[in-house]
RNA sequence: GCGCCCAUAGCUCAAUUGGAUAGAGCAACGGCCUUCUAAGCCGUAGGUUGUUGGUUCGAGUCCAACUGGGCGUACCA
């Protein structure tokens, strides 16, 4: 049994003893939480409360009643210790060492699986992250977006989607003409002649790499190539190569990049277009060609087909989402930087308004990160090529730590980023106090090891030989209950998207590990305590590791 | 001006989504290594949760107004 089990059965003891007091069920289930005070007892329930108005009689009075119905009725002294009824009408559970303890046996049983739950039943899951046009190197703000992004798609893995890691590109704009152009007059620069270089271009020392590259390769021949041929396209095969390079090192993959161009090409814009005018829902002005979004809730309308015949961004985003829905995903995560706070819901409002199920695309927005280095904000700009790129970053304090630094934190909060102080404490980042409890567990094992304690005397083939109930200090029980929470935590973080949550909670695992190998020695004399406790780490050690396995950072097995 | 997001210890962040005494990590101070990794453990100090009202048994969490910051408010993406 586990936490969600226990609670069911909490459910339904309360209920059961409820109805028995009062002749009916509470109006909503009974809600089971652990209290922050732990003195409080392992999980608490509200119910005498919500029901206190329609009962009119205090929480404390009905709180007493349940309780009483419920030891009438009796309850499984092997899980259940104690039910108290604590004022203002709280009731309090508390558990037995041994139900505890027997997390450390579910853990050991589902090793490597150990965390993963079906909630997710399968449901075909697209993550659309990073989403960076080539245009220049990943910078430091790409890369929460890139982490978050990636982390997001590890936990609804994780809880049983299906999921596709997907980024969305667009090769034919006007910015990439600009790169393109760009690397024509570095080019051109190369060749000795003398120019003048645009403010509005990218000024970035890469560009110049690439008309490198090109002139190595192709000498002058090409003085007369237009700047959308081949500038255009070596620039966009170096960038993209660069930047899946960049995202290599952070462990990210995706399962496809998606081209914009190809909406075009193959007529998915004008569909839109024509399902839009289907529906009422444009008209021009201007030259131009506007959706009519104040027709269905929207603020003001907005252009879709600028005068000069080129759709704005919306129209194939729209189209794009459409395409979604079309390949059959039940669940369609899209993650933005807070810069696109105004273009999602324009894009939302036109799905709605042809008839798509709006409720099945989760947009998520995370705030900028701001860089401070000697002591001073540094404004990124990509054409300005002034930024910090993610891989300078990675240099400077580790794929591990970039990762965990940028999920530390709730998207919702700007991030302050201090370059020197990162570089400074990378020897101190809190990535590493949960590592070292990993790396400690290892030490552990393999010391065992050395004094004829084998794990195949612990455990061999599925077959258990220790007895888990030999352990009897607090510190055990407590690192053990703490193991057992795991799932419910995975779970949590794909429910609310937030996987900060199992950082917090992977902390509290550390803790409680370090707690314990402070106060109680492994591997002792007594064998049979010994292999119970190595039982233990190993649980421990498993636990860890999943979680890193989410959080997409190393196991170290030595520090 | 309008819209969205944010404000919690000196710094960076938590707080089981409305629960009981608001917690961690850095930084500061004090203690703990002849025994499995001291990148650790234990303790001390640090707060009117931006301000003011409201909603109810109960508010950091919900509502309103205000203050300060971020991002938008393009026929840029």
């Amino acid at each position: 049994m586990d936490n969600t089990g226990i609670k069911h059965i909490l459910e339904k003891i309360v209920n059961e003893a409820f109805k028995s007091a009062f002749g009916f069920l509470p109006a909503s289930e009974p809600n089971f939480e652990k209290p922050k005070n732990e003195s409080y007892g392992d999980l608490s329930t509200d119910v005498a409360f919500k029901a206190a108005s329609v009962l009119r009689k205090s929480p404390l009075r009905i709180a007493q009643e349940i309780v009483e119905k419920v030891s009438q009725a009796g309850y499984d002294n092997a899980v259940i210790d104690t039910i108290e009824v604590a004022a203002p009408g709280f009731i309090n559970f508390k558990f037995t060492d041994n139900y505890f303890l027997s997390f450390v046996d579910r853990v050991i049983d589902a090793g490597a699986e150990f965390g993963r739950s079906n909630v997710g039943a399968g449901k075909k899951t697209q993550v659309e992250f990073v989403s960076a046009n080539p245009t220049g190197p990943l910078t430091v703000g790409h890369g929460r977006n890139a982490v978050f992004g990636d982390t997001v798609a590890n936990v609804l893995q994780w809880t049983g989607h299906d999921v596709t890691r997907e980024y969305y590109f667009n090769n034919a704009g006007r910015q990439m003409r600009v790169l393109g152009a760009s690397v024509k007059l570095r080019y051109r620069e190369l060749l000795g002649e003398k120019i003048e270089f645009p403010e509005d271009h990218y000024q970035g020392e890469y560009i110049r790499d690439i008309a490198k590259h090109l002139l190595d390769e192709r000498g002058s021949a090409l003085a007369d190539e237009p700047p959308e041929g081949a500038f255009k396209q070596r620039a966009e095969e170096e960038i993209f190569e660069d930047i899946k390079k960049t995202l290599g090192r952070l462990g990210i993959s995706f399962d496809v990049f998606y081209n914009e161009n190809s909406l075009y090409e193959t007529g998915k814009i004008k569909e839109v277009i024509a399902a839009l005018d289907a529906a009422g829902l444009t008209y021009e002005s201007e030259g131009a060609k506007w959706f009519r979004a104040t027709a269905v809730g929207g603020a003001q309308d907005k252009v879709i087909v600028k005068s000069s015949g080129e759709p704005t961004y919306r129209l194939p985003d729209i189209a794009y989402h459409i395409e979604k829905f079309r390949r059959g995903f039940g669940l369609v995560v899209d993650i933005f930087g807070s810069d696109h706070i105004a273009t999602y819901p324009d894009v939302l409002l036109a799905l709605k308004s042809l008839g798509y199920d709006t409720e099945k695309v989760r947009v998520l927005i995370h705030q900028f990160v701001t860089i401070f280095q000697n002591g001073e904000v540094v404004k990124m700009s990509t054409r300005k090529a002034n930024f910090i790129t993610l891989d300078e970053l990675i240099d400077w304090v580790g794929a591990d730590a970039v990762r965990f630094f940028f999920l530390m934190r709730n998207i919702g909060t700007h991030l302050n980023f201090d370059i020197d102080l990162a570089k400074k404490q990378s020897e101190e980042n809190p990535v590493f106090y949960l590592q070292y409890a990993h790396a400690r567990i290892a030490s552990i094992l393999r010391f065992a090891e050395d004094e004829g304690v084998r794990l195949d005397d612990v455990i061999s083939g599925g077959v258990r030989k220790f007895d888990i109930a030999l352990l009897k200090e607090k510190e055990e029980i407590e690192l053990s209950k703490t193991l057992g929470n795991f799932p419910e935590v995975v779970e949590a973080a794909a429910v609310t998207f937030e996987p900060n949550r199992i950082i917090s909670y992977l902390q509290e695992v550390a803790e409680a590990f370090h707690r314990f190998y402070h106060l109680h020695r492994v591997v002792i004399p007594d064998h049979n305590l010994a292999a119970s406790r190595i039982a233990l780490c190993l649980a421990a050690k498993t636990v860890l590791a999943n979680g890193f396995r989410i959080l997409g950072i190393s196991a170290p097995e030595k520090m």
